[in-house]
DNA sequence: TCTAACGTACCGTCCAGACGGTCGGTTAAG
DNA sequence: CTTAACCGACCGTCTGGACGGTACGTTAGA
């Protein structure tokens, strides 16, 4: 079979995906061993892609912030209207993601230091963007908490609540980009 | 020495404050040896108040939603007004917490089925708190996401931002409470 | 009031198992 | 032929928890 052959980027891929099915199906602790047998792969043939169990874990910290990150620009509207940044990233936020917003997967990420440095620079990107967003900083500030609240929700609460609230919370935020005065 | 004598409830309380310290400390592995250590208490002696990890873990779960819940009715404004509930919210959120709100405390918690129960009983007594404090859902919906945003922010951004932009988010949220009609 | 009996708090040791990571070897690709 | 991908056996370490024992507190009976 094609593709099936010797393949390293391809392998790469497959262990990474592996790993969070893994972390998702049998909690934060994990062992190599284990994912290495989820990704059909052996024990060393993981440690040949990744040199420690830290270096995986970077591998899915990297992963998901790439994803987040092509996320808000494929939803960014063309037309450069006050807000537009601020929207995107509120329908990205609302954006189902099995995979990577688990608890177990954040579990596994929270602690490894490259998470916080990572974190520090999409942060400082989130100011930029919305700074220059031509929003009321009062809006910006506000709608931020309410996305980091959603994903925290997401986290420990999920499925509690139903597709109608989220769709009204949702709507409510977006709507509240749609004007550029304070709010109190 | 009065007060060094044999006291369970002592001992125990001693052993979740150790414990805490500990997580703090050591990250979210530590060993069940590492806290009977920093409680000056042997494995045995804390086996014998806890008898497993995971009840040690259940029993931070506890002291954590005991001291949030005592939190918010100790900040509860005397006079019935509109709103009310949700201010000590407010306000029992950006209260500082140093011991309780830190991530590898979390994550020792994240995972442990208790911790899902408590959730699900506390996010049930919030929402009938809000239903009946006087406040349009959609700001009662806003405030609570913002403020579990906060509480993410705490977590994964300590020290991050100034106390002045925390003062002004819980300002703004406060002031939110202060009308009752919709918001958009 | 003394004391014997009992229950509870606490100690220190030990062990089976799991885990992360190393190493030499083997096979496919270029 | 050289290099990179991959295998699988192996090692040292650590940890949760079991267990047998000790010291202290308490209370009932005389």
């Amino acid at each position: 079979m094609p593709g099936e052959q010797r393949n390293a980027p391809r392998t790469r891929r497959e262990v990474l995906a592996a790993a969070a099915r893994a972390l998702i199906e049998q909690g934060p602790n994990v062992s190599l061993d284990a994912v290495a047998k989820e990704a059909g792969v052996s024990k060393g043939g993981l440690l040949h892609h990744f040199r420690s169990k830290q270096a995986l874990i970077v591998g899915l910290i990297e992963e998901w912030f790439d994803h987040y990150d092509a996320t808000v620009e494929r939803l960014l509207e063309p037309e450069d209207t006050p807000g537009r940044w601020t929207r995107a990233h509120i329908r990205a936020t609302f954006e189902p993601d099995d995979l990577w917003s688990h608890p177990s997967v954040v579990t596994a990420l929270l602690g490894v230091p490259e998470l916080q440095q990572r974190l520090d620079v999409a942060a400082t990107r989130w100011r930029q963007q919305t700074d220059s967003d031509g929003l009321h900083p009062q809006r910006a500030d506000l709608i931020s908490r309410a996305l980091d609240g959603v994903t925290l929700a997401d986290l420990l609460w999920r499925g509690q609540e139903s597709a109608e609230e989220r769709e009204h919370t949702r709507d409510l935020l977006l709507k509240l980009t749609e004007q550029t005065g304070p709010l109190v």
